[in-house]
DNA sequence: TTCGTCATGTAATGGGTTACATGATTAC
DNA sequence: GTAATCATGTAACCCATTACATGACGAA
């Protein structure tokens, strides 16, 4: 099976991000990094090498063209390389985007994977908000535990930073469990039309 | 100079813990994750190295004794070394607790840093915090000018990061501002007490 | 013509994890 | 006696950054 590893992240990335638009590294970049804004930013020195492995890979072809202009006879000037997916790649981009495991939850791939949730299938996302949810409330349980066993001799200044933390996370998972009441409430109303159209067009029931 | 490069946080943690209390690797990397909480984690592929790093440069010494008890004859299971700090190991904990620079206030060290506050000088500890508190308002308006450029054509979860993103950051800079705040007020108080004492008695004013 | 930004890329390095190997001690 | 946890350590790998090298293009 091969499995395939490098850069779980980066990769999702330039494939979502090359699906909405074929583009080039460095305006592929800026896109990244405003995408992700507060929770990572990568650098050419791993953008490059990703897509180069990715173009190794086939899963994106490379155009080096300089689009319509070939003004008379002067251009050699090779500059801008505009990266497209192949099917391939759209095939690659689609299995990465149905994988709900801890890769899609923990810290490092989280927000990516949550990026491209409108092109996720709904019952993935709802796996991948309730893993995540579940992965935070972990931590909080061990914190809390560690802040239950050594409560009053402890600093000033650890207190505030465990405190600080404890409700960053906390305010995440309110975020979380209001993100999940909507997946679900949307996969009900689904649901109900779903059977309303039973109802008007009557089918097997019973197995 | 050498500068000494080497792990930032992990050592500065390591030399902040052991400054505390003599301990053994396996209890530093438990009081490690329970201090850095939801900031982080360091696992002993890591831990052991830097224990050994510091081995070698002289900040800490092992103590491979068993302590108190040495029962009759039978004493050669070597297990439990107990580390402790050297007095070069004190010095540069200091040193590095002394440091304001981006590796204080950076995402990866700044945790750290504010763990072991109440062992940093004033003037550090509000320099670290406005350091912070800077970096973070950098990427607030960089993610605000993104947000404001690319308005109105985002889908739906991207921008759902995007402000949660947003909102968290600016979590953390009203938290700082309090700190900062608190800060001050210390230090205005501190410099008021001294101005009393020059009252009571009056020194060399003009330079 | 020079400066800023756009644009592509590589080599060295860094800081960390995973998985593994080993063994002592404690609780049941 | 056996399972869990305490305890120490290493080697292979991973993902990314930094610093560098190169050069085109537009505006002042």
């Amino acid at each position: 099976m091969a499995a395939r590893k490098g850069a779980g992240a980066l990769e999702l990335a330039v494939l979502g991000l090359l699906h909405e638009a074929p583009m080039h590294g460095y305006e592929l970049r800026k896109r990244l990094n405003t995408l992700l804004g507060m929770f990572r930013a990568f650098s050419y020195g791993s953008l490059y090498p990703c897509l180069k492995q990715l173009l190794a890979d086939g899963m994106i072809t490379e155009d080096r063209s300089d689009e319509e202009n070939t003004p008379l006879a002067l251009q050699s000037r090779r500059s801008k390389i505009v990266y497209k997916l192949t099917a391939d790649g759209k095939e690659r981009l689609q299995r990465l985007l149905t994988e709900a495991g801890p890769a899609a939850w923990e810290d490092e791939g989280f927000g990516v994977h949550f990026a491209f949730f409108s092109h996720t299938r709904a019952d993935v996302r709802l796996r991948i908000l309730e893993g995540r949810r579940s992965r935070l409330e972990e931590r909080l349980e061990s914190v809390r535990a560690a802040l239950a066993r050594t409560r009053e001799r402890v600093d000033s200044y650890t207190l505030e930073l465990q405190n600080h933390g404890l409700e960053s996370v906390e305010r995440e998972v309110r975020w979380l469990n209001e993100l999940i009441g909507r997946e679900r409430a949307e996969q009900e109303q689904q649901a109900l039309s779903a059977k309303r159209i039973d109802q008007d067009m009557p089918r097997d029931e019973g197995r």
